[in-house]
DNA sequence: GAGTGGTCTAGACCACTTT
DNA sequence: AAGTGGTCTAGACCACTCT
């Protein structure tokens, strides 16, 4: 493929990326259909088996659908779904793809020992040391998302740019501990908004949708703890549940 | 492979279901990895690539997680989460694997009018008529579910047998529509008990999940609009929330 | 029958981790 | 240096959907 020598990326994600452009961009739009897989090879100059391994990661997030004999169809239903919670998406991105423009209020940061609930998740010790960052999400001004991030001390660099509190966590974690975060197990539950009601602007009494989640870096080990609450009315959380 | 001839399953299916028996069984339990590509490979009498085929399945529903260079390590994390959301999964599996012992009362079955909340997702017009169905899933006899099921009644079969009405949605649909849910699309919500706290067994001020999905088959049709909500307390629904 | 996607193979080479 | 998983190719054949 031609863009091959110009940036190193893998081939199939350079094909991934040209191809989901093509799509929100509307390319296919007229057929809501991809051309054949053949056709694709020799345009894009790429063996089949690169093309389908493209084809077959954007059919898993659902945005596509083969059909043996027939073609690939584009999925609009699944290619406008927005907040998608199955998804790992930093909150200004999400936001600003439901249309809001995104801002972030810093609440308060402070180093607290993990206790015994986040402890566990963590592999850590209940005394160990946590850092805990809590930031509200805004979108156009009005609250939409609350959250605490945690992040075990021991993984944080001595000395770090202090706007990365101000950030996403997982710039922050890029940036203060060199992680990345490359999956989360979240925990769903509702409770009722109480001390959160002030933060978010509703009612003490309304409500609301809670997430507890845990980080994990490419090699498997726990790197953050994360608890959300999502304001009603703003961001309706989404899940695409797929067979096997 | 051996089993080619028995059964003709796709290759790749039957080794992906291979691996996951033995490592749900504990086999690789000792080191948690797999035995390195070509090893398998040569047990199981398939190529690479079909090997790799079922691997990345796994990997991707996060059971799995290869790293070059080291080997396939198994994610007991991942393993052992429980009422995963994202996945699609009748509940009498969901409540089984948490070690319960699910039941299922029914409670009603009537036709109505779509509204006009249900007939766009379902691509019908309001006023088109929709067969719901109302169960109640036990948990050792603790009430866990709760949940509509709505078909519209243009897809269902003229006679079908009665007991399809008291088992599964998915059942029913394959059974009564000759149909099949290939993936679903789930809005999640907070709301307080409210009418469904008796049935529930909770107090009608208790804040609980619920969650409203429409339901695809495999060429993008709406099949299928669901409404349901859990009790707090016997299910947590989890959710893998994967980048890309 | 022509054309689509689905499966499977064999083999080459690369990138990474460990010893 | 040896061994792991990762990428990519070329090609054969199959299963399905159209017309």
């Amino acid at each position: 493929m031609m863009i091959k020598s110009v940036e190193h990326t893998l081939l199939h994600l350079q094909v991934r990326r040209l191809l989901l452009n093509e799509i929100v961009r509307g390319e296919f739009a007229a057929a809501d259909m991809l051309p054949t897989e053949t056709e694709l090879c020799n345009r894009l100059k790429v063996s089949r088996s690169t093309l389908r391994q493209a084809v077959t990661s954007l059919e898993q997030e659902g945005y596509l659908r083969r059909r043996q004999g027939m073609g690939t169809i584009i999925d609009r239903e699944v290619c406008n779904m927005t907040a998608r919670f199955d998804l790992n998406s930093e909150f200004s991105i999400l936001l600003g793809d439901l249309g809001y423009t995104p801002s972030v209020l810093f609440l308060k940061a402070k180093e607290e020992p993990a206790g015994s609930e986040r402890a566990r998740p963590l592999h850590l010790k209940p005394d160990d040391s946590l850092l805990s960052i809590t930031k509200l999400w805004l979108a156009d001004n009005r609250p939409a998302i609350w959250c605490t991030d945690s992040v075990p001390t021991a993984l944080i660099r001595r000395s770090f740019p202090e706007d990365l509190l101000h950030k996403d966590i997982f710039s922050f974690l890029e940036g203060a501990c060199q992680q990345v975060v490359s999956y989360q197990i979240a925990s769903l539950s509702a409770r009722l908004a109480g001390d959160l009601s002030q933060d978010l602007g509703i009612e003490p009494g309304e409500p609301i949708i809670a997430s507890s989640a845990v980080g994990y870096n490419p090699r498997g080990s726990p790197v953050m703890y994360n608890f959300e609450v999502y304001a009603p009315g703003i961001l309706t959380p989404t899940v695409l549940r797929a067979k096997i």
